[in-house]
DNA sequence: CCTCCAAACTTGTCAGTGACAAGATTGCGT
DNA sequence: ACGCAATCTTGTCACTGACAAGTTTGGAGG
């Protein structure tokens, strides 16, 4: 039996140390259990041992929360897809990987396109997002040179929207289970419509 | 003043008439004012006026509720799709319907596509999904008469990832907004990226 | 016309939640 | 040694989803 600070028993320290990431990877874990949604301040307070209000110095709100975490996750996805153009010029790679990233990153992914759940003007946010943004853009550039002017941001939008809505489905398991359990290879097929033989 | 039932004042009458429909439709109001996790039982039972457990006797739980309006959504989808494919037979245009669709009813297409918040293998929804799949699904075979064997198959595939992640983009303001402010037009541009001339 | 039953709603209650205010503790710079 | 700012705690509030048990209603069958 100890005697601190007067009190009988195991006090822990008042600080935790890195409380900031241990929340925010908790938070990954338990979005990818129960979705956005699930996730409550209270039980990752819990998990990190720590008071109910602990997080909120870190993270004033729920918010603010995940906020940070599409600002991570778009950070990664840069990282992401500038690695994979130093490797090949296809944007069908291109394509592949940003549907890899929304598989393997799941929770990010999951919060990084709902605005509804940031605060929206977070400085951290904006600039992660337009990182990756610029990432993907130049990507599709590479390959929209059958396009003149405007048509090429069309094409842009496109190429984004068919990985997007197939990672999307993919995600939400509304695509129908005979297409195979490789989201990556099946990602390359359907990519491979749009840009056909181009690459 | 009046004497009811032995009691002094306005009493309500027990029976409310149609709240299911009041309900449902009440519920698409709190969507799309703050998403589907702003939906809230009580406040639905507020605005019908009705007590805080009313609901729960049409709708056992919120998720039941949010399924039976998913369920109304792929009903709608469906007449929609096939409505549009009476009319014509160009693919582009079964793609603005669906990208219509999702801007139109967006509360029930924020819903319709996150299992996690339906209770998963209720009949009337899974009905109505199948309904809308082959809607959408004979469509594409109409234009996919390029491709032979399983890349049809592929071909529906990416059509409906195309217009599903631009209809999803466009839904959480996530494409720039330089790109202009009508849906329809862009659609019709974007999907004619992916079917070229060929309509 | 009566009776009774199942469907439609109410009341009361419980644990869990996000948000905040005010206080306690710590370490770091000076 | 001092003090200040960042970090964490405690206590509280209004709100939520879920459930159990009771009350009312319309309508079907006698």
């Amino acid at each position: 039996m100890h005697l601190v600070n007067g009190k009988i028993g195991f006090v822990p320290p008042y600080h935790h140390g890195d409380l900031r990431r241990a929340l925010l990877s908790s938070a990954v874990d338990m979005i990818t259990e129960h979705g956005p949604a699930g996730v409550s301040l209270r039980e990752l307070a819990r998990r990190a041992g720590v008071s109910n209000a602990g997080p909120m110095h870190h993270f004033k709100d729920k918010a603010g929360l995940l906020t940070a975490l599409a600002a991570e996750g778009f950070t990664l996805l840069a990282e992401t897809l500038t690695a994979t153009r130093e490797r090949t010029d296809s944007f069908v790679e291109l394509g592949v990987a940003y549907v890899r990233f929304a598989v393997e990153k799941r929770a990010h992914f999951e919060v990084m396109f709902r605005p509804d759940l940031h605060h929206p003007d977070d400085p951290a946010l904006t600039e992660a997002r337009e990182l990756a943004g610029a990432a993907l853009a130049g990507g599709v550039e590479d390959v929209g040179d059958r396009h003149t002017g405007p048509d090429r941001r069309i094409a842009g939008v496109a190429a984004w929207s068919l990985v997007h809505g197939f990672a999307t489905l993919w995600n939400t398991r509304n695509l129908d289970p005979e297409l195979g359990d490789d989201p990556e290879e099946l990602a390359r097929r359907v990519a491979a419509v749009l840009f056909g033989q181009r690459g």
